[in-house]
This record gives C-alpha cells, structure tokens and sequence, in this order.
DNA sequence: TTGCGTGCAAAGGTTTTGCATGGCA
DNA sequence: TGCCATGCAAAACCTTTGCACGCAA
C-alpha cells in the first residue's frame, strides 16, 4: 500500500497546501481541480486522484463515501485528528438530500459500544445515517 | 418519495417473488439481470432499478454501497423487521459482506440524541452500520 | 541517468434519461 | 381512455488506465 518512493513536485505540494487550507471541510475532486483552475495553476485530474489515493493509504486524508452514485469526499486528517481518533459521521436527509456532518462524542461512543457489545468494528467512513432533517420533518 | 400510483405489473411481481427467494442475500443489478435472463424471463435493467429505487424508498429493500466503484447491492427486508417495536438496526461486514441484525435498546438512544441534539430524525431501516465482523476483524 | 510524476485521451463500469411503445385499470 | 410501466439506446458520471513526455534526485 505505502509507496516509499515520493518525488516533491509542485502538484503534490500545492495539493496539499489546499487540503490543508480546508480543513474541516469536505471536498470532492471536483472541487480541487476548480479551485485550482480558478486559480491558474494547472493539475489535472488524474494527478489529484492518484495523490489523494495515496495520502489515504498514508492515513493523512480521510475518504467519505456518502452514496454510490455521488462523487467521493476528501478531508484532510489534522495530527490533532490523528490524536483525538474522531472522525466525521455524516447524516442524510432523505427528502431534500442534505448532508449534515457532525462531530459528536456521544456518537463516538457508538463505535465503543458496538466493538464491546457486539464485537462489530464501525467504520464511520463509509456509514451514512439516513433520515429526515428537522425542516423536511415539520412539513 | 413515496409513490401512491403503482401498477401490478408481470415485472413488478417477478422481482419481488425473486429478492424475497433470496432473501438474507445480497444482490446487485446484474445478478439480478443474469438470473432473469438465465430463466428466460426478460426484464430490462432499466425497469429494475426503476423498480429497487422505488422500493428502497417504501423501505422494502436496503440499498448496500460497499465501495464507490462497486456496484450497489440490495436485500429484501422482511415483514418481521419492519413489525418489531424496537427498531432493528443493520451491520454489514466490509469484508465478507455478512450482514447482522441488531435489536439494543442502547443503540436505540441514537435516534434519541441525534433528534434531541441534532435535531436529525433517524430511520433505521435505510441505515447501515459499515465496518468489519470479528471474523473479518482478527484476520 | 533512472524512474517516478504528470496529464491528455480513452476506456471502463454503473446508473440515469429520453422517448416511443406497451399494458394496467 | 388515461396514465403509468417498459426497455432500448444514448447520455451522464465518476474513476481508472495507457502512454508519451517531463522532471526530481
């Protein structure tokens, strides 16, 4: 998985650069080659996929996988991140589709309870809670 | 979502009679698509994912996503699910694709805080946990 | 010089859409 | 009769791959 062999280009620098600039945010790959086409510098869309794929691997960017048929989401993994071991748990609302994310640590306490309770270990990256958020619920 | 007007169709009827024959399985639009074909019965695939989206909103059926560039996969959920008073909560396995059924009064405090503190009201029956089983876990 | 990085174009695969036809009620 | 269902073909979409060239070390 770990690919020792890493040159220090420019795209891979700027690339990170923006994660980081980002942080807390999700974005699709989509996103990235806007933001930097706004900007004039030039990546192309394959490079931001093989450095992404690889900075997952790495631990350094989280992958979300919200529906199968939506784009990818990319967050960049703080060391504080790293340390805290929280991560993102996403809701969906059914009706209207808006995606909530929440950082939570009662809902954290979700993954111990599983793993202890019931000897399944969450993973938060690919679960998508469904449901209906507070507007589409008072309609 | 919900879709008041629906006809019985030959189709309609043939696809449910063969998601409840395997029900416990998990499918994805082309074996559906092989095992019609393979009994002669002709469906387009069209009308099946037509008919699964319809379905999976009724929540007479989980969508799975288990990678982005995977296909989806889809199981019937039965009757008895639906008529338990606690809701029945849903684990499936990255790995093997197992998939575990929960009843847990304290899982059940999730829709509780999700809707008391997040104000997001949770519906059991289209979330599913991801992650990894014991069995899957240990190797 | 060596070998990875880059990015265009093309392929791959899943899912959706347009549209004319067919079938239920 | 009125509307929904069907299914083919085509489009839309995201992601990966092939390949020639560029660039870091």
């Amino acid at each position: 998985m770990n690919n020792k062999n890493s040159y220090n280009t420019k795209q891979k620098k700027e690339l990170a650069d923006y994660l980081m600039s980002v942080k807390g945010e999700h974005v699709t790959v989509n996103d990235i080659c806007e933001h930097f086409k706004s900007k004039g510098i030039s990546i192309g869309m394959t490079t931001v996929y093989r450095h992404l794929e690889r900075m997952v691997d790495d631990g350094l960017v989280n992958k979300y996988i919200i529906d199968s048929n939506s784009p990818a989401c990319f967050e960049y993994v703080s060391e504080e991140t790293h340390q805290h071991e929280h991560s993102c748990f996403h809701c969906k609302c059914d009706k209207c589709g808006k995606l909530i994310h929440l950082h939570c640590d009662d809902l954290e306490s979700i993954k111990t309870h599983l793993a202890d309770e019931h000897h399944f270990y969450l993973n938060p990256f690919k679960t998508v809670f469904y449901g209906l958020c507070e507007d589409c619920r008072t309609e």
